[in-house]
RNA sequence: CGGGGCGUGGCGCAGUCUGGCUAGCGCGUCUGGUUUGGGACCAGAAGGUCGCAGGUUCAAAUCCUGUCGCCCCGACCA
């Protein structure tokens, strides 16, 4: 492609608007353009790079034996009804009403498709036989985000490529599952991303059923607590907390004593108005678990955990408590609960066995505690695992010291169960004539994402840095002068040449200085950039420069063409098999 | 949905507090010329309902009210 004939609309400056790298360099580099927020035009780079991963992806799902198909991005609003799921997504489903004739038709645009994929394997899958089965798609998805933000990162409207495993067993679902799984490892490997899987929180089957794919970036909105040592992963939700080593010693014990702390219901505010630190402190939550009244300890720094919560109490659901019910409960008004002389069986975070002499609720309107000690003022029931990890927490795993890091989430792996085949009626018979429900999985790819996340880990100051697998273009030919004949010449010959051989070449031959040619080819960040100039040329000389590398290297004129495509077969041949490693 | 910021030629900005002449600057674009190894130079030119609506005033980019859009933080995110 000759860069006067198409569309890069290069930006010098930083545009308005964008803040993360990923975003003002899909800006500036002339990828994308804005026409709303969470909407984004691909422009023939940006398109480009986006087909690359997409067909990265579509390769690795048709080798791990996934069927492609194509859904509407249309639903009829009544198939959402079936799985409850209009009032689940609530507005993040766009519906809408058409007229055909003299009916309104309510319709959704699908924010995914377990729906209309359960609804047409229910169809047309019957038979044991016929198991198992995955199916995917490489498709728009549309969802109303109450916030877009972060460029391409989080959109109303963006690209998924969506697979659904129907097994007839449940260890069938676990190689469907582990099929996939392999496959995102090689799909991101060969993407250029350093990804990290990390389990997730599993909903209905529990285990080890779901993982997500990680790109750490400052940027993710993610969290993810990782452990060098044993390279145990997980996201916020999941994550264990490790042995934590006991407390120092217990100290002399204070006596309880009230204190007034009017209008201070909040640890920060009692920390404040008491002059403690919040780690003193232990904050009483009432939590309502399946309905029922609970009290859950947590030490006054650490952040509650609902999931850790809700199986610790055996629980279906939880929620906090409403003001009525902690009223009724501890007779004090919200923000001033505490363990001593409450009617409730008490439910303890670890760390919580660490704090002496803690600071508590007293369970009188602008009352705390000091002083307060498990076992003399109050009993605790159980200890667990109850709070969200923090960064240096010890491993669950080895008990190394587990970082904190911000992540952007680029897939998900997920075993579903029988939730939508049971309200689809997705069936089928058995080996012993039996009626069965087919197991399903999910597993979603954001295709936008893994081109975002990529310029987002992989830049410099001057601009974007693609792996060869990725890259709109993997070859850019910067003539430095279109004025000089034999500078043109040699252009376009290579060029010709080039692009015979199959190599995916652009040709800058705009009349521009040599400057703007430089700065745009490192900005939009072609992998491999050939100068043809007139120093070099004059002695028969090509200029070979790496995108990743600050020096250049010669290359003679002569054959040039061949020697270039090989550099390319071989860069592309080393990202693809970093896949297979 | 709560908090904050910003809307001025294609892009990035100044001017707004303290109302006042023909609304400026840099980049880009167009014409002519000189240049050609890291975003050239000279000369000339085009391009603006100052987001929109209403109000105050002799006079509004500037003050007031409303409204729309975009960005950031938080809440939310199958």
């Amino acid at each position: 492609m000759r860069w006067s004939q198409t569309l890069i609309p290069t930006l010098k400056e930083q545009p308005q608007g964008a803040e993360i790298p990923s975003h003002v360099l899909m800006l500036r580099a002339g990828l994308v353009a804005q026409l709303m927020a969470g909407a984004y035009t691909y422009l023939p780079l940006g398109l480009r790079a986006l087909r690359k991963a997409e067909q990265i992806v579509r390769e690795e799902m048709d080798r791990a034996g996934a069927i492609e198909v194509h859904m509407p991005a249309l639903a009829p609003l009544e198939l959402w009804q079936r799985t409850g799921r209009v009032e689940a997504f609530g507005n993040v489903l766009i519906q809408f009403q058409v007229k055909r004739g003299a009916r309104q038709v309510a319709l959704a645009l699908n924010p995914t498709h377990e729906e209309v994929v359960t609804d047409l394997v229910a169809r047309f899958v019957s038979s044991y036989r016929q198991l198992p089965i995955t199916l995917y798609q490489i498709q728009t998805k549309f969802r109303n985000e109450e916030r877009p933000r972060f460029g391409v990162l989080r959109t109303s409207e963006f690209l998924m490529k969506d697979a659904y495993s129907f097994d007839a067993t449940l260890e069938g679902l676990n190689v469907s599952y582990q099929k996939m799984y392999d496959a995102y490892c090689r799909i991101f490997s060969r993407c250029g991303l350093s990804y990290l899987p990390v389990e997730a929180e599993s909903g209905p089957i529990g285990g080890d059923a779901s993982h997500e794919f990680m790109v750490p970036a400052e940027n993710g909105e993610d969290r993810i607590l990782h452990c060098g040592a044993c390279s145990y992963a997980a996201n916020l939700e999941r994550a264990e907390v490790g042995q934590r080593p006991p407390a120092a010693s217990p100290g002399t014990q204070q006596t309880l004593t009230k204190v007034d702390t009017p209008q201070a219901g909040s640890i920060e505010q009692v920390s404040r108005l008491l002059g403690c630190r919040a780690e003193q402190m232990i904050k009483t939550l009432i939590y309502l678990a399946d309905g029922k009244p609970a009290a859950v300890l947590i030490r006054g720094d650490h952040e509650a955990n609902e999931n850790k919560i809700r199986r610790a109490l055996g629980a279906q659901r939880v929620e906090l408590a409403p003001p009525e019910v902690i009223r009724q409960v501890t007779g004090a008004p919200v923000g001033f609960a505490g363990p001593v002389g409450l009617p409730l069986e008490l439910v303890a975070d670890l760390d919580v066995a660490n704090v002496a002499n803690a600071v508590v609720g007293a369970n009188e309107a602008d009352q705390h505690y000091t002083g307060a000690n498990a076992g003399r003022d109050y009993q605790i029931a159980r200890y667990a695992d109850l709070r969200n990890a923090i960064d240096g927490d010890p491993c669950p795993r080895c008990g190394g010291r587990m970082q904190l890091r911000a992540a952007i989430e680029v897939g998900h792996v997920f075993k579903l169960g029988t939730k939508y085949s049971e309200a689809l009626a997705a069936r089928f018979l058995d080996e012993n004539e039996q009626q069965q429900l087919a197991i399903m999985g999910c597993y979603g790819i954001g295709v936008n994402r893994i081109v975002a996340a990529l310029i987002e880990t992989s830049h410099d100051t001057n601009g974007i840095i693609w792996p060869m697998t990725l890259a709109p273009y993997q070859v850019i030919l910067s003539p430095l002068n279109m004025q000089q004949a034999d500078v043109v010449q040699a252009a376009e010959e290579l060029y010709n040449e080039l692009n015979a051989l199959g190599v995916e070449v652009l040709l800058d031959d705009r009349d521009q200085r040599p400057g703007v040619k430089f700065k745009d080819a490192d900005l939009i960040g072609i992998p491999l950039r050939v100068v043809i100039g007139g120093r070099a040329l004059a002695q028969g000389q090509l200029e070979l420069k790496w995108r990743w590398q600050a020096e250049p290297s010669l290359l003679p004129r002569a054959g040039a063409g061949q020697a270039i495509a090989r550099l390319v077969q071989q860069e592309l041949a080393a990202a693809n098999a970093r896949a297979e490693a």
